[in-house]
DNA sequence: CTAGAACCTGACGTTGACGTGAGGTGCAAA
DNA sequence: TTTGCACCTCACGTCAACGTCAGGTTCTAG
């Protein structure tokens, strides 16, 4: 495929992939005249790429961690093993955060829609999962 | 209290508060010779901002859902209710994001730990286990 | 053959959330 | 009084993940 599909098909900018090869985070071949040539999987790993900055990992991680993921593997140190176990910790830490946030973004919507329920408490919020999706809006960051 | 304290309590830099208080996230009161003066619940107020950064928000809808959060209601434009609504989807996103990213961490620590098969004992990391959240995530999309 | 997409390599610009001095002030203790 | 730390206000530096412009090349449709 060429830079402009790949592009396309996951959703980022042909100058975003070229700065991916540039950290070392996806690799293309070159057909002759010097333009890339990626394999369809490269799409996949764009969006796994894209995942992984969406969750807060440093570029130095994902370089780090790439790899393991994509073995489904680690032979690796014991130290990048010990990284990854710290890393997974930051992660629950933005869970909590992030549910935190959405919580108290639910009661100000909530408050807003229906203004006479001052005191009273939302029982459509069964313990687990608070709150309804009540709109996907799609936007990139 | 003043500035050191409350930085130190709210474990963030004397700088960042400054910040805040320039972006009108953070108020404080001047003692005469100019220093500034916090009331302690100054403290949760940061932790709150820290979240809430910390979840993503640009730092200009802090601005704006702050007082809203603040006051536990919302008065304010139909306008902001959906910037509102669309900040929860994008959370909601974050949210899926970090929990597939987690699983595939966990499948790569959990072959790490153990490369031949599972008997899960050894939890003797230096750091222990973090975090409570233990459940699988529900694939988005 | 020619126009014009699509691509190439630099290289500088942008934005957010602070870090980091520089140079001066306030205040409590010794 | 003197030390000395915490604090003050500029104001420039930083870093990541790209955006954007410049100036040139290559591929494809007509």
């Amino acid at each position: 495929m060429r830079i402009g599909e790949v592009a396309e098909q996951a959703g980022v900018s042909v100058r975003a992939l070229r700065y991916y090869e540039e950290q070392h985070l996806l690799v293309a071949d070159r057909a002759a005249g010097g333009r890339r040539r990626y394999p369809e999987s490269a799409v996949e790993r764009v969006r796994l790429i894209q995942r992984l900055y969406a969750a807060g990992l440093a570029s130095a991680t994902v370089r780090e961690v790439l790899p393991c993921v994509d073995s489904g593997e680690t032979e690796a140190s014991p130290a990048l093993l010990e990284r990854l176990v710290d890393e997974r910790a930051l992660i629950d830490q933005r869970i909590t955060d992030l549910l935190s946030v959405r919580d108290r973004l639910d009661e100000v919507i909530g408050v807003a829609r229906n203004p006479d329920l001052g005191c009273a408490h939302d029982d459509t919020r069964p313990g687990g999962r608070p709150g309804t999706i009540w709109k996907r809006s799609h936007e990139g960051r």
